[in-house]
DNA sequence: TTATAAATAGAAATGATTTCTATTTATAAT
DNA sequence: ATTATAAATAGAAATCATTTCTATTTATAA
């Protein structure tokens, strides 16, 4: 937690109580979480937290690398709380009953890479995946 | 083609002009398009083409194989054909540029479930991968 | 040719996301 | 501690993609 305070200083983003409560709220869910997930959530410790507000919260902290977007298949927004080092190349699996999200370090963007050049000739740039099953608990 | 019109027949849909006009507006571009765009399109050849028309008519498409919803950054729908024979796992590669959309027949499913299974005793049930980079036109 | 269900147009509703403005608050400098 | 300042927030309103609804039109099978 107190490392991803000093991250809103570096960023020049300040230590509001709203701030501090989305970054805790996310360490204690570890699930992927909607905009307005995050304002029910967080609605009775902060009954007057706007919508636009909560947006805006976690647009910023995904710029800074505390929270990381994640895709699915609704096509809304969905953040969860990224520990991974800054730049360190990752994917998410996602538990499809409990939405809890892991980081997954393996990638073989090598291998796809060689094949749309080989195969397809054309130069892949980036890639995303997204993993979905059930976790440890919910299995 | 024909092909794709004998799809709409094993499905019990009608063969109607606007039908026929997306498909094949999907043949000729082989790009990745929005509904929106779909419309915009074809409004030279079919003015009084709606915008839910268009919505039913991708969704029917999607649903019977025809087309593909393909994952981008920005949330909204993208459809675009696909000519992989049913339940054939492939991936897409998107060019940034021009949009065109490539099939990959390349899948490490099994390495990645393996990693989730042993890593984060978790279990692995579905997963899809976007590539993006430049077309053999585009470089 | 006709009867029928399916397809469509167009208006309207929905709902996520963004923008705007006035007010409040965190923080750095005193 | 106080104060000045820019940053942060609330709340209303706008935007825009997508969906729903209803009356009308059309493809197709008999």
């Amino acid at each position: 937690m107190d490392t991803l305070l000093e991250k809103l200083k570096e960023n020049n983003l300040k230590n509001t109580p709203k701030r501090r409560a989305v970054i805790g709220l996310f360490l204690r869910e570890g699930a992927s979480l909607s905009p307005c997930r995050v304002r029910i959530l967080l609605k009775k410790k902060l009954p007057k937290l706007g919508l636009p507000t909560v947006y805006r919260i976690l647009d910023e902290l995904e710029k800074i690398g505390v929270l990381v977007k994640v895709q699915t298949d609704d096509r809304k927004l969905h953040y969860s709380i990224c520990s991974m080092p800054e730049n360190r190349h990752h994917h998410h699996f996602i538990c499809r009953k409990c939405k809890k999200v892991k980081e997954v370090e393996y990638c073989n963007f090598k291998d796809v890479s060689r094949f749309i050049r080989d195969k397809l000739k054309c130069v892949a740039e980036s890639h995303s995946m997204q993993i979905e099953g059930l976790c440890e608990k919910c299995i």
